[in-house]
DNA sequence: GGCGCTATGTGCGATACCGTACAGACATCG
DNA sequence: CGATGTCTGTACGGTATCGCACATAGCGCC
């Protein structure tokens, strides 16, 4: 999370976890890593249903939504390089209630199901590098719900930009308020007054699917805490400690 | 989480974790696991602060709460008999940015994080048990995000009601409107008047801090979707499933 | 170069919830 | 038995967001 991933000789290693991985387990997993592309809007599981794999984005966004009956969805947390996504595998059941979205295309690895287990059951390194990355996720989730109920949609707006953007390279996300307003779970309306005092604000500025951020840091004056806290829990339990 | 627990000759058993460990592991734990009064209020830990115990409640319930900045708070999670305080301790970091309180009052049993530790370490069927009630909880604060996000005060409440009901035995909560508000992160006057609505319609009656609930099948009918969706996970993952 | 599609902007009434203020009811305790 | 504090009910204006309807604008495709 902090800065650009460290570019190191092999590409796998542009997502952080993978990168952290001891050589050993390193070895042990470079047969059976598969690089994959990540299109926009690709789903790679549904609601319910068992995906055969998790998913290392390098330089894609992944998002964890979680979709109503009535159809209506929201967001609860948002994967990139710095994580994996299909935490289920590994914790347990096989599936969740939610459903993984490509957000913003990309690339990354993936790795079947039972490789992954394999590795749990040595219960050594790799199993706690995952644990804890799969705590940094709640705390996003849980920070989440908080700041549905508390926080203005300016502020989110706010939020879920920085949170995509650390994990992009450049200034430069290809989105549109429609697409956003499906991930905050507002009216695509609601995204368009934000974002237009946003604009106003000289902080971004956008065109049809083109969002380019101008001021970050006047992003970060306005968004509320939520953004840091989980930052800054990010970062607590996953330093980028690129071992070799 | 489906019906009253167990009734087994120790008390322990009265948390469904506890009761469905191994024999082994059983007697492992025994001389670490101390009884523990849990009474109204309690903080079983702070935000950002290290606990040296997890916690299985028995007939207590224990609320995961998020507190923001200015005071404003939410609920993201409950822990009764079904599960375990202190997910941190073995996930890794040790703490979260929530706090833990003692929603109602009871009993239970705490175990120092070393022993819980240790039994990671093992990577045997405790381990995978308590990451299983992990990815259940984790559904229960995804579901709390959607919720906080689309549905009304007024199925919010019952969803809360049904929540703590199935966590206690009897058909009555002690529990004052003000906290409930706490922990829905709404203002106390709104949960005066959803209250209000369903003592009219006769489904709960209330005085001075006392919930008797009357109809609860009417409740199911009045509440969101979301309840019957994390039911459903804590049962598919943790089957009331005794060993041994 | 025009047509159609998609993305964005705008307006307006409806509504759920907020903030604040205050009143009545009941419980406890001296 | 009266004082005090807690719990619950009520009222009212304010506001953020919704739901819907429709206008404008850029982009691609034939």
């Amino acid at each position: 999370m902090n800065g650009a991933p460290v570019t190191l000789p092999h590409p796998a290693l542009h997502n952080q976890l993978l990168a952290a991985l001891p050589k050993a387990e390193w070895l042990r997993w470079l047969p059976d890593l598969e690089p994959v592309e990540l299109p926009l809007g690709e789903v790679l599981y549904e609601s319910g249903g068992k995906t055969p794999y998790v998913y290392f984005p390098t330089n894609a966004i992944v998002s964890l939504l979680y979709v109503l009956e009535d159809g209506a969805s929201a967001e609860i947390a948002v994967v990139g390089f710095e994580g994996v996504v299909g935490i289920s595998i590994f914790m347990g059941g096989g599936s969740t209630p939610s459903r993984a979205v490509v957000q913003s295309g990309g690339s990354g690895y993936r790795l079947r199901a039972d490789v992954v287990k394999d590795e749990f059951a040595r219960a050594g390194p790799v199993m706690h590098l995952m644990l804890r990355y799969t705590q940094a996720l709640i705390t996003q989730m849980s920070q989440t719900a908080v700041c549905n109920r508390h926080h203005s949609l300016d502020q989110q707006l706010c939020r879920w930009l920085l949170l995509s953007l650390d994990r992009l390279q450049g200034n430069q996300l290809v989105m549109t308020q429609e697409l956003i307003a499906n991930m905050l779970g507002v009216r695509r309306e609601g995204v368009t007054e934000a974002a237009l005092k946003l604009q106003k604000a000289a902080l971004i500025s956008y065109a049809r699917g083109r969002i380019s951020i101008l001021d970050r840091s006047g992003l970060e004056e306005r968004t509320c805490e939520c953004y840091s806290v989980v930052k800054r829990e990010y970062d607590r339990l996953l330093p980028g400690n690129i071992a070799t």
